[in-house]
RNA sequence: GCAUCCAUAGCUCAGCUGGAUAGAGCAACGGUUUUCUAAACCGUAGGUCAUAGGUUCGAAUCCUAUUGGGUGUACCA
């Protein structure tokens, strides 16, 4: 389309002798309602041409007819010009542009990103909260990778502190040795199992406290299993071998339950770091602060830096005693990454209650003058609530992650049974659909949104399979590979065709516009964009499919391996855009 | 209090850097199968784009204020 911008300017300049920037071309699609394919909006121009936006509109168009031999018509209304494209173009650009193999090729950029994402506590199973970190963070990975960089997907495991102890502290009372091989339990499950128990009993205590007239506060910190649990810490801290030992036993157990989720959710990662490894980190970087004069020192000891003047607040980053805070070791961890990977760009996936930590961090890694520090970027997105409100894994009101994924494979067998199209199918293929349908399901509906935005998940109400879901695009990617089989497609680059229906041409407009909606979607890291481009796609190629007469039977040969072209990168566009987003379509279903 | 995000059809969401009469899906109602997969297609109905101002030839989109909701504002992570 870049040579209708250049044309207009030279329309311009030879109409009005005015030699204006690009900025003024404002070019758009032409709304359905209307004549064309491309429309200029003439309103900026009007200022140069000094005459009504209709005269400017005829002006241009008529220069554009004469001079553009692609351009074989156009109308005005009101300060809109439409152009007509001739089909010729659009031919030439599908068979020459679109269809070649290079179409859906990765073109690398040389450029490194890294993407922190998933980043669990290990005291407890994933929940619905954490498949949307999970399947947000993989696929922008993804669509970074699509968009040419070089990705390294982490994952910063927060495998110590106080709520690791308190499962710890509740097995060791009251588990009676239980393990997952004696339970049959998931490891992460019986952690978790444990963390509810220490909540439960740690309430009790609190209830006893307060019984004997102490306030709510005092009850709270003073619990005796509180202060046990504490203790556990300054132990493990200390080394401790007992607990030490205990530690490493039961985020074993977890480790191996999180290895089952993460292959069932089809998430992966390059490199885990481990915040017991990590938690001392971010030393160094307070005493450079403090070389610098970027962080001050107050009379206790304690390190601070004024963020006052950025319309932030005071922030402490080491206490008095010497011992880090939550910032201080992010901000070694972050020195830490990038002298491991050297990367321009690295994306800390994290829901959006640590807007406010994510400002302050980068804002103080640039203060110190880390060249890198403008790479960084925080990719907050919204909780995910269920109708009674938030999700609390310590009341037990969450959807597991494990459970929810094994409801949505059950609800896509019954669905596929029902339709009873697959039996000829072998239980492993039956299973590897069903996985793939319910999965598909699940993914496209919490990626289908804005990040940012908070998500409501209504478990009564079962997620959809009809409309604006995975499974539609699933389908019409089966559709169209059961249509290719039975017309014994094979590629061939050009074929000898002239003339578009309109609904071919719609197809060849919105198969163009893949690489530039990729790309979009990579910049905004928003999976969202490329999961709505690729249910347009699939929605307007079930049209097609049921304007256009049986390509099948089609007797005109070219006229056949034209549209089976159409067809056939169609469905390669849904499938290379889907496993971006992490969902498999199936070739029958 | 201060900071920040959100508000579009009954419900769930699109609407790109301002452009023509605001679009999908679900739910409701009606239609389409002797034609390549009906998880599909076509149609009907459904809107004061939270409210009020402002900028502009033009605002759902940008600015300000107000209302309602989320989150944060710890020597927790």
């Amino acid at each position: 389309m870049k040579f209708i911008i250049t044309q207009t300017l030279g329309a311009i300049k030879q109409l009005y002798n005015e030699a204006v920037t690009e900025s003024v071309i404002n070019i758009q699609e032409t709304r359905k309602e209307f004549e064309g394919q491309v429309t200029i909006v003439v309103f900026p121009i009007v200022r140069f041409s000094k005459k009504s936006p209709e005269e400017t509109a005829n002006a241009i168009g008529e220069y554009l007819l004469k001079n553009v031999e692609q351009i074989i018509a156009f109308n005005v209304v009101k300060g809109f010009l439409n152009l007509t494209i001739a089909d010729s173009y659009w031919i030439n650009i599908f068979n020459n542009e679109l269809l070649r193999d290079d179409f859906l090729r990765v073109k690398p950029n040389g450029q490194k990103v890294m993407v922190e994402y998933s980043s669990p506590n290990t005291n407890k199973p994933l929940h619905l909260g954490h498949v949307r970190n999970n399947l947000l963070g993989y696929a922008v990975a993804e669509l970074l990778k699509a968009d040419g960089f070089e990705v390294f997907k982490v994952n910063l495991v927060n495998d110590r502190g106080i709520h690791i102890c308190k499962s710890m502290l509740a097995w060791e009372k009251w588990g009676n040795g239980e393990t997952p091989e004696s339970s049959g339990l998931k490891g992460d499950h019986l952690v978790g199992k444990y963390y509810v128990i220490f909540d439960k009993e740690y309430k009790k205590e609190i209830e006893v406290l307060k019984a004997e007239e102490k306030t709510e506060e005092d009850a709270k910190k003073n619990a005796p299993l509180i202060k046990a649990a504490q203790q556990m810490l300054l132990k493990w801290e200390a080394g401790d071998e007992a607990v030490i030992g205990l530690w490493k036993r039961m985020n074993g157990w977890v480790y191996e339950g999180f290895e089952i989720t993460y292959k069932n959710l089809g998430v992966d990662f390059d490199k885990y770091y481990y915040e017991s490894d990590t938690y001392l980190l971010g030393k160094d970087t307070v005493d450079e602060g403090l070389a610098k004069g970027v962080f001050f020192k107050k009379k206790d000891g304690s390190v601070w830096i004024d963020l006052t003047a950025d319309g932030l607040d005071q922030k402490l980053v080491l206490r008095a005693d010497g011992t880090s805070v939550y910032i201080t070791q992010d901000l070694g961890t972050a020195q830490m990454k990038y002298d491991d990977f050297q990367m321009d760009q690295s994306i800390y996936v994290v829901g959006n209650e640590q807007d406010y930590h994510f400002k302050v961090l980068f804002l103080i890694l640039e203060k110190l003058g880390k060249s890198w520090a403008k790479g960084l970027y925080h990719l907050s997105y919204g909780m995910v609530d269920l109708p009674s409100g938030k999700m609390k894994s310590r009341e037990g009101t969450v959807v597991d992650a494990d459970d929810l994924v094994a409801e949505m494979i059950e609800t896509a067998k019954q669905k596929t049974e029902t339709q009873g199209k697959i039996s000829d199918f072998s239980a492993k293929e039956k299973t590897e659909l069903y996985t793939n349908i319910g999965l598909g399901a699940l993914k496209y509906f919490l990626l289908k949104v804005e990040p940012k935005k908070r998500l409501l998940f209504d478990p009564s109400e079962s997620i959809d399979f009809q409309g604006n879901t995975g499974p539609f695009i699933q389908y019409t990617h089966a559709r169209i590979k059961s249509l290719l089989s039975k017309a014994g497609y094979h590629p061939a680059n050009s074929v000898a065709h002239d003339a578009l229906i309109a609904i071919e041409l719609d197809m060849i407009m919105l198969l163009a516009k893949y690489p530039e909606e990729l790309s979009n979607a990579a910049k905004a890291f928003s999976p969202a964009f490329l999961a709505n481009y690729l249910y347009e796609l699939a929605k307007l190629f079930n049209k097609f499919y049921h304007e256009v007469p049986p390509i099948v039977k089609e007797e005109n040969i070219d006229l056949k391996q034209h549209r089976l072209n159409i067809c056939c990168l169609t469905a390669d566009v849904l499938k290379a855009g889907t496993k971006i987003l992490g969902i498999n379509v199936p070739e029958r279903m």
